[in-house]
DNA sequence: ATTGCACACGTTATAGCATAACGCAATTGA
DNA sequence: TCAATTGCGTTATGCTATAACGTGTGCAAT
């Protein structure tokens, strides 16, 4: 998909997703959009919706939260499957992309006659700049 | 870690998810348990704590849903990472282990200096039954 | 120009998932 | 016996996500 022009809306959101360190949550970011009017988290699920659909942002499941993709100006979805590996103690977030785990996974999927849609994985740990 | 003796509330939720064709939800669980006498989720929360820690339990991030591991009897923590595909038309879901997957991913984490401590790989589409 | 459609938006309400905080009872081990 | 640990029950609350309704705007077909 090639990302068409963003709402308002979108837009706002996507740029707190891009300005924010770590991931953030759907309220956190209706949060930092109330002085912009934002008011009910619908505002920002609908735009969330859009960005995940145009590959811009990546949803992690393992934590309720959003987080901008990683190659800006691309769509995500070209690049195979995504790891995240998130710090448990910043919530950094490092992106990875590995043709070899794809084959692998898509591989077996195959070999059980599984039509995939969507696939998460994710590394919930302690980035070097976290550990003891 | 070995598994000991289960408490009356853990062996009727773990009951409960063994019993079941697909993950099931907390409240779901809590519904079916309610003539047994559990009143709060918090009974089952607590159950299914110790059942992940067992190791008899996953936990599937992607669907806030839980199911017994399909290895009865063992410890899947000791399996290394755990891969799911989950039909999202039937619920039924095929668990994998793949040790060269495992091994990329570990190779990759460990080349950023990041220390994993959970890892979810978790497939979500059609079954071989469900496809069209 | 008008009609019909698609889409984004705003609002209220509600559903679904998860945990905090309190207190009690049973078990264990020093 | 005493303290520590663990499980349990209950109430309350917080976080995550969506349903359902209505409004406005742009645009294309007639």
């Amino acid at each position: 998909m090639n990302t068409p022009q963003m709402t308002r809306n979108q837009a706002l959101v996507f740029d707190v997703l891009e300005k924010a360190e770590a991931p953030l949550s759907a309220y956190t970011i209706l949060d930092k959009l109330r002085d912009q009017g934002f008011r009910a988290p619908l505002q920002v699920y609908r735009a969330l919706e859009k960005l995940l659909e145009y590959g811009v942002v990546h949803r992690l499941e393992s934590i309720n939260s959003f987080v901008a993709c990683a190659h800006p100006g691309e769509d995500c979805h070209s690049h195979g499957i995504v790891a995240f590996a998130i710090c448990e103690s910043c919530g950094q977030v490092i992106e990875f992309h590995d043709h070899e785990v794809d084959h692998r996974l898509m591989g077996w999927v195959r070999s059980q006659k599984f039509k995939p849609a969507k696939t998460t994985i994710e590394i919930r740990g302690t980035c070097e700049a976290c550990a003891a």
